[in-house]
DNA sequence: AAATCGTGGAT
DNA sequence: TATCCAAGATT
């Protein structure tokens, strides 16, 4: 774009943005922890769907020194059901640094920001412009989408590579004066009007800027490489109850995917075994008969791989070892703990 | 660089 | 039903 255009997009795009912008929760506060959450719950996840959550959590955490030292288990159970559970350790786990290396106050540079747990490029920026008011980019999707139909970008924006020609084009188009609101102008447009699928373009507050637009392109952008489909397991899942109504429940390891939340066991589906006889087995329990073998079945899609369920409900015996994160815990008990999504739809048809 | 990491809504 | 995808970060 030619430098004297770059002024009047941006004016445009701003002035669009103090009319037309949403209301959301996380634009009534200045406090860079609370712009710091809404960031993190944002990522990879719809407004409509953090909004609520958002709410909970600093209602529960309100300042930065509640949520640097909250349980964990408190804490991933106030994010059950928003998914990318690594989100909220790696948030607590930046938040306690900047409690104690930074004396509580988040920094206001991309340097020491990008050093904290769970930040990356686009949320330091977003930090950075929205709280602090620095010009920083902040490339998120949206503004992928939005420049490359502007400025006619046919990049694949899939590349990690890419990123970086959506960076340089913001520093270059940037209102220095007004940063924050210029960068989430540029998200409020793209979800608003320079949406995916049909665009907008006739509300559009920068149309006479964009090169797509007058070419009549802009359906056919951003270029995007397709992902490869999911690959499907299948499982048999018990919910295992004793005598007093206590179910076989597990903690999932630290690491990987839904890490450090509980479910019920389930074993892969193999050709060559009984599910039932490798429960017993890993498990150190005896199955003394079967309450309900078709308790429920149901499939689980995740962004890269298909979880297949076949869930029976069945009687079982305790022994006396059971292994480490394991336990048996009555309904009323497992309720508390955090549960991904696959296992809530089990814990829902239990009585 | 390419895989991994959740979930629910839209088309 | 299938596919995409939504304010990404980590490894």
């Amino acid at each position: 774009m030619k430098y004297q255009y770059t002024k009047e997009f941006r004016h445009n795009l701003v002035e669009w943005f103090n009319h037309e912008k949403r209301d959301l929760p996380w634009r009534h506060t200045s406090d860079p922890y609370k712009i710091w959450v809404s960031e993190v719950m944002l990522q990879q996840t719809r407004v409509d769907t953090v909004i609520p959550y958002y709410n909970r959590f600093l209602e529960k955490y309100p300042t930065i020194h509640d949520l640097a030292y909250a349980p964990q288990e408190e804490l991933l159970k106030m994010w059950e059901g928003l998914g990318y559970y690594s989100r909220a350790r790696n948030l607590q786990a930046g938040v306690k640094e900047v409690v104690e290396k930074y004396n509580s106050v988040v920094p206001d540079n991309r340097h020491d920001i990008s050093k904290l747990k769970g930040v990356g490029p686009y949320t330091a920026g977003a930090i950075l412009s929205i709280a602090y008011q620095k010009p920083e980019h902040a490339v998120d999707g949206n503004v992928m989408r939005v420049l490359s139909r502007v400025l006619h970008i046919e990049e694949d924006i899939a590349q990690p590579k890419t990123r970086r020609v959506f960076e340089e084009a913001v520093e270059m188009l940037i209102d220095e004066q007004h940063p924050g609101d210029f960068n989430q102008a540029l998200m409020d447009l793209g979800a608003m009007i320079c949406t995916p699928t049909s665009p907008k373009c006739l509300l559009c507050p920068v149309r006479d800027y964009c090169i797509a637009f007058n070419e009549g392109k802009a359906d056919q952008l951003p270029v995007k490489s397709k992902k490869v489909k999911t690959k499907k397991v299948q499982f048999k899942v018990f919910a295992a109850v004793d005598e007093e109504g206590r179910y076989l429940i597990e903690k999932r390891p630290s690491e990987g995917l839904l890490a450090d939340m509980w479910q019920f066991p389930m074993i892969e589906i193999n050709e060559n075994s009984l599910s039932e006889e490798t429960l017993q087995q890993n498990y150190n329990v005896e199955i003394s008969g079967y309450i309900d073998k078709e308790l429920l079945e149901f499939k689980h899609i995740f962004s890269h791989l298909t979880w297949e369920m076949e869930c029976m409900q069945v009687k079982v015996v305790q022994k006396m070892d059971l292994p480490e994160n394991v336990l048996f815990l009555t309904l009323e008990q497992i309720r508390t703990l955090p549960m991904p999504v696959p296992m809530l739809k089990i814990l829902n048809v239990l009585n």
